[in-house]
DNA sequence: TTCCTCTGAATTGTCGACAATCGGAGAAGG
DNA sequence: CCTTCTCCGATTGTCGACAATTCAGAGGAA
């Protein structure tokens, strides 16, 4: 799993993971003031790891931080969530198109499957919302390994990723477009298989888009209430 | 400048600017080690805030931490630099597509005058290829800000930026496709003073594959030898 | 000679205390 | 009543010392 917290390691490891964890999921909530001395005592720890930690999560744009002035979970607005799906488009597109030439037939089967394995979860009437997120997520995440570029990995794995499940948390209530998702990635999945970069990047670009429309149209529709 | 460095602040960022620019040119080998002691001492401080900086320089991909090992300084091989080049190409297409809808007319009749800049400073027989390469990235930064994205400036900005600066670093002592790039260059502003955003983006992008080709070619050259 | 074990020195990880800085409550003046 | 200044509490920034871990080399056995 992606989130696998190896809850060893330095202290500063394991508050960064708590951090993650409590701010995706919005325990922490948004824009609030983030005290090292309640954390650090929080935690069990001394304020020095927990610095490091902050640091670190600065740099994965989870808080902002102001000299003198302390740190900040980071917030999400309408304007953040639309460039982070551009820059999705942007990065897991080029992996679309490269994991083409790169992916093992296997690897492509494996994808298949992981899919059927998806439509059964829907099928079966999931009100396991999160599973079949993280299931998404999952798939997305074998397309950017089955490029083999270390940079992308890091980019939409550690860092993206963690934002992006905040944004998912936060519209995770309806959000029903699984079915056209799904269709949307078999699509993927056959023109990773004729070798076919090109089209599969376009199909993941559109996909893409696809998803943040249908998030920006909830947003939309929520502030109006 | 992108590289302004304030020389003000916490003692962490002050180490962060220095370690980035020892780093980018090279004063710092690829692959050595960074005794934490030995660096807080030369800068003059204790380790806390050095260790401050080391975390964000992990954030920033310049250098790789293993737990109870220490830092060392990230090893820029050809399958790093290709991955680097291929999140450009992906995110640096999206840029010019989005800028292509975004900048100003006055923004772009102001690329047009640095290319103007630029060309003069060629036939200046320049012997600052420096000068010439800081004008280039300068160049693309500027269609960067001219997305709006804050995420796609971040990325390119801050921490590609380094990585980047530290590849041609390493490979500046010729390299003279200036002149193709600036006619690309100009292509560029051309499409995207017609707003034609998709095709400013596939102009782009065979840029960032040609200053690849380029390189890789360079280096094959080099290694032979 | 080669390999293993066992130190112990060097380096990283952590903590508590102190200094510097910022924000806000309350007093002084208009 | 509002504005501005001053001081104080709270929070961040920094340092030095100590604990935990790793790595290299000395020494011994096969």
């Amino acid at each position: 799993m992606l989130l696998s917290a190896p809850k060893q390691g330095t202290l500063a490891d394991i508050a960064s993971h708590r951090l993650v964890h409590s701010i995706v999921t919005g325990e922490l909530v948004q824009g609030q003031k983030l005290n090292e001395a309640e954390l650090a005592e929080r935690f069990g720890m001394g304020r020095g790891p927990l610095r490091e930690a902050l640091r670190h999560m600065e740099g994965m744009r989870l808080v902002k931080r102001v000299p003198n002035a302390g740190t900040r979970v980071v917030i999400l607005d309408q304007k953040t969530m639309s460039d982070l799906y551009a820059v999705r488009e942007a990065l897991e597109g080029m992996a679309c198109r490269i994991a083409a030439t790169q992916m093992t037939d296997e690897e492509i089967a494996h994808l298949s499957t992981l899919l059927d394995n998806h439509e059964k979860q829907i099928e079966e009437q999931g009100g396991k919302l999160y599973a079949q997120s993280e299931g998404d997520l999952d798939f997305h995440y074998q397309i950017v390994r089955g490029s083999r570029n270390e940079m992308l990995m890091d980019l939409l794995g550690s860092e993206q990723y963690q934002l992006l499940r905040m944004c998912r948390y936060r519209t995770s209530r309806n959000a029903q477009r699984t079915r056209p998702a799904l269709s949307q990635h078999r699509q993927i999945v056959e023109a990773l298989a004729q070798r076919d970069g090109e089209l599969a990047e376009m199909l993941m670009r559109r996909h893409i888009q696809g998803a943040w429309r249908s998030i920006r149209e909830m947003i939309d529709k929520e502030e109006a209430v």
